[in-house]
DNA sequence: TTGTTGATATTTGTATACAATTTGTATAAT
DNA sequence: ATTATACAAATTGTATACAAATATCAACAA
């Protein structure tokens, strides 16, 4: 029962990560983790290294571990590339996903469906992010997957804030979005890599208009013909 | 002058990764290395975190880091993504490139070129390598760079055992390679996206077939039927 | 020969002390 | 009041000693 400290940590730090429990641009403190995880400060430090690799973690020299920001030019460059990627992986994946990876891939499209009845938050994004995950894992592909992961890094993040259905409209999307998952487990059983890909095109479609939605939302309303003194229209 | 020893480790240790000075599979002894560059194993073991989350290294619990071997499945799975990313790059750098980039990019090409006048085959896989990264920050997106760095680090890997040109019809595909170089810088230059995905897509192809004739190269004349005996001819 | 066991050597992982660097703060000079 | 400078505190980086795990190999049994 002696579980590895040290990847226990990894887990924990990605898992902190992931569902924004530290936040983007958080400078990590090595003293204090390191006395909250029980290890000293050399594994964690590698710890940081590797989750760096990994791209969760940004390290300075001199000047400790940040974790991966999320600014305008990270959103821009995530909405040119994610769909390339997840198609390519779509189509490997349902190339040479093998029995034990389809099960894998069910179970964890089980766990996102009760975590969207219990609208938990957390694990809808976690469990989406396992999803995608083991695709990449069917996609086998050491090239891509490193890709793969940066998005999904970014992708499960914003997730958490566009998974809080404001409205039964917006927790409709939530369910399209879990239909979305089957018919792609669906395709990849019956190793139809286009099926995959069309599916994969519109899973992304409505994942990328929830986002644009929640960045852009509709306008409040205009009332100011009506509030608006004559003064002030003509103003300049 | 106290250029960091840690630093100078890493970069050292990737340049003998990509030129096979160690070779695929090769296991690192951290007492070793540790006594070679001068450092104790506690930032050697970082350095090597490091390279295994940029894909140079594999590393395995209790059983010290492995350089990234190339096998079949790896072979195969570069073949079926290079094009994908390389072209997605080729198109963001024509877009994004900055001046400053592409002196940069024009200065390796000028050392590709002259290491290829030189037959210096160490130096034109390396400069070849810069040339693509170099791209690849023109890009500039960093959900991209990572599939990308792991394809260059492969690709490298090969080229050592290519560009070794065998006659000068090889020795004129490095020129042509060469000359694509140049007329990608132009298309960078000139902003045109579209002209530098064609020329990546050639670039590509003849980089593509050099590997395919180095791994299946013409058959040795097949005088079977002038030397075997009768005898053999009927065995079994 | 093949395979198992256990002692020993080697290698890998972790804690801690110390060195180097950066950050913060108070005081002096302009 | 603002900038410089010097010193102190905090943080990051490295070396080393020690602990844990794994590999090696000889002795012995099947």
């Amino acid at each position: 029962m002696k579980i590895n400290k040290k990847q226990a940590c990894r887990i924990d730090l990605k898992q902190r990560i992931l569902t924004l429990d530290i936040e983007p641009g958080t400078v990590l403190d090595e003293t204090l983790l390191s006395r909250q995880y029980e290890l000293s400060r050399t594994p964690l430090r590698e710890v940081f290294q590797r989750l760096a690799g990994e791209g969760y973690l940004t390290l300075e020299e001199n000047r400790g571990a940040k974790v991966s920001s999320m600014d305008i030019a990270s959103m821009r460059n995530f909405f040119q590339s994610a769909l390339l990627i997840y198609a390519a992986v779509g189509r490997l994946a349902a190339e040479n996903a093998t029995p034990r990876q389809i099960v894998a891939l069910k179970s964890a499209q089980r766990s996102f469906r009760k975590a969207g009845e219990n609208s938990d938050v957390f694990g809808m994004a976690m469990f989406n992010h396992s999803f995608h995950q083991i695709v990449g894992e069917m996609a086998g592909n050491a090239y891509l997957t490193p890709s793969l992961s940066r998005l999904l890094i970014d992708h499960t993040r914003m997730s958490q804030l566009f998974y809080k259905p404001k409205n039964t409209q917006e927790q409709q999307l939530i369910w399209t979005a879990c239909d979305q998952h089957d018919q792609i487990i669906e395709a990849i059983e019956k190793r139809e890599p286009a099926m995959v890909v069309e599916l994969t095109r519109e899973h992304w479609a409505l994942s990328r208009d929830r986002i644009e939605k929640y960045v852009r939302p509709d306008p409040l309303p205009n009332d100011l013909d009506v509030d608006t003194p004559e003064s002030k229209k003509h103003a300049i």
